[in-house]
DNA sequence: GCCGTTTTCGGCCCGACTGTTTTCAGTCG
């Protein structure tokens, strides 16, 4: 049975082979299907096989069928002619930055050359030269595109808790050296997937150039790439690229709203503009010659008729059509927290990290944080906190602030003295001796938390359903946030779909630059969680909620 | 190839930047 990431990867070697033989709209259409089928939270199979493919935004009568013939035969006529037509290398071209479907149909038709290899060879026998389009600079600048394509293997996107610490730097950057008045980062980072391609910095400025020397100046950026009147692109040392780029303040929401995205979303927000009689670009939105909103994102979204949207629902899947209805039920966020149920102290931890705990866990106004005191590690070793340490800790209790005593426990079945005593709650996580899901409905002692499943390894698939499943049955949440041992973005929704809650780690022992908390909350924002759906989340005592 | 509270056909976001141009095409986001 194929995989959804591999149905995605078919459509998408679809969409290249089409923008090279020049087709105008459909690769777009493929590529829409592909980014839909990658956001699902089922496998298309059980789609299919309930006759809802044509629910998947982007699927329609053509795709349908070729979605039919993949799932039955794990192939697609379509796709076998369309590899004929072209030679594989081909569509590697478009891989090359720099060069897109016209330079790599040309190219191949024109002079032959059938992938990036001959390109290069071509390159050096001078048989670019006189072409035209082509002059001396822009065939230098080819060369070394594939020499660099070569060397990275393609642009990999970096998982977004990679980004997140360099993203903080360069906007504290910014603001400390006084050239910029706003500072935000837009795109994919700023919706919080999982995977960043780039970094979108947006900032108001009185001085574009002095803005581009501080961050130019930064020791993360390797090179620049290009430098206008309003933007700059540069490449870090770690690989990933930034643009950076100046917008007036009357400007600046319609910028965000813009380069935030998601392509979908903007698509649709522009559509419902035109019918509109308006007109929506990064500068704002106008009627004609006036202009009718732009400072801020509120006032982009209400010229539209529309409630302003989180960043993290911007995917164009139903969110404009809930926003023309009215004002979306909030998501959590960072203050809604409320305390942290799962904190591993490393092993040789002392009084002194305790204390930080608790500080930390003080300082953020949390009413309770639980400390794992023993517990299963990943490979099935027992460790246990030294008693000392944490009897510090649960000293350290008091009726506004409460510390849990944890035990994580390893996968079913329950065994004799798998609950210890003397604990406040349980979490349950799979191990090497136990790396089963739970099939026992009868858990003695449920855990309030399932933790350290994730995505990360091969065919988890089923695993991390499994697992789900359990965790609805006990009523335990599950653990959402970044890295391979917890739940992404599209996890958490399925595990919402399935009345599990959420639970978010809150990063408490790590730098101001800790993505954990952040990128988590980003996840279960993704999921379109709100307060009753984080396990570690409420109303605070006497706050009334907005 | 998809899509629709002004459409089942005629649209499909749009502006910056670069290089090679003498007015623009291609690429990118």
């Amino acid at each position: 049975m194929p995989s959804n990431a591999e149905a995605a990867e078919t459509f998408r070697t679809i969409a290249d082979l089409l923008d090279v033989l020049g087709e105008r709209f459909k690769p777009e259409a493929y590529r829409r299907v592909a980014r839909s089928i990658d956001s699902l939270t089922e496998d298309l199979a059980a789609i299919a096989a309930r006759g809802e493919l044509r629910s998947i935004p982007g699927v329609g009568d053509a795709i349908e069928e070729k979605i039919r013939e993949y799932l039955a035969s794990g192939r697609i006529g379509y796709l076998e002619r369309l590899q004929h037509d072209v030679p594989a290398g081909v569509a590697d071209l478009l891989r090359i930055p720099g060069l897109g479907p016209k330079s790599a149909r040309r190219f191949w038709t024109e002079l032959g050359i059938e992938g990036p290899a001959e390109l290069l060879a071509a390159i050096d026998a001078g048989r670019l030269n006189g072409v035209k389009g082509f002059g001396a600079k822009k065939i230098a600048q080819v060369r070394s595109a594939v020499d660099a394509a070569r060397a990275t293997a393609g642009t990999a996107r970096a998982p977004i808790e990679v980004a997140y610490p360099v993203a903080m730097r360069i906007v504290r950057a910014l603001r400390e050296a006084g050239v910029a008045d706003r500072v935000e980062v837009a795109g994919s980072f700023r919706r919080g997937r999982e995977t960043v391609g780039d970094l979108d910095i947006l900032v108001t400025s009185h001085n574009a150039t002095r803005a581009f020397d501080v961050f130019t100046a930064l020791p993360e950026v390797r090179e620049v790439r290009l430098r206008g009147g309003t933007k700059e692109t540069a490449i870090l040392t770690n690989g990933l690229q930034v643009d950076v780029r100046v917008v007036e303040p009357a400007s600046f929401g319609a910028a965000l709203q813009y380069f935030t995205g998601s392509k979908d979303h903007n698509v649709i927000v522009r559509t419902l503009a035109k019918d509109a009689g308006l007109r929506v670009n990064e500068y704002g939105v106008s009627r004609g010659e006036e202009r009718v909103a732009g400072a801020t994102e509120e006032e982009v979204y209400a010229a539209l008729g529309l409630a302003w949207i989180p960043p993290e629902l911007r995917e164009g899947r139903g969110e404009v059509e809930a926003a023309r209805k009215g004002p979306l039920p909030p998501l959590v966020q960072d203050r809604d927290l409320r305390g942290d149920l799962h904190v591993h102290l490393p092993d040789a931890s002392g009084a002194g990290e305790v204390d930080r705990l608790l500080g930390a866990a003080r300082h953020r106004g949390y009413a309770y944080v639980g400390v794992v005191g023993e517990g299963v590690t990943a490979d099935g070793k027992p460790f246990r906190l030294s008693e000392p340490v944490l009897a510090r800790a649960v000293k350290a209790s008091s009726p506004r602030f409460r510390v849990f005593r944890v035990a994580e426990v390893d996968g079913l079945p329950p065994e004799e003295g798998d609950a210890p005593s003397g604990v406040d709650l349980l979490v349950r996580r799979p191990t090497a001796r136990h790396p089963g899901v739970p099939t026992d409905t009868e858990d003695p002692r449920p855990p309030a938390v399932v933790a350290h499943i994730g995505a990360g390894t091969p065919d988890a698939g089923t695993a991390v359903r499994g697992w789900i499943a359990y965790a609805a049955k006990v009523g335990a949440a599950v653990e959402v946030g970044p890295g391979p041992d917890r739940l992404d973005s599209t996890w958490a929704r399925y595990a919402r779909e399935q009345g599990v809650r959420l639970a978010i780690p809150t990063g408490l022992l790590g730098s101001g630059e800790d993505p954990t908390c952040p990128v988590s909350l980003a996840f279960a924002r993704r999921a379109g969680a709100q307060v009753a759906d984080v396990a570690n989340a409420g109303v605070a005592a006497g706050a009334k909620r907005k």
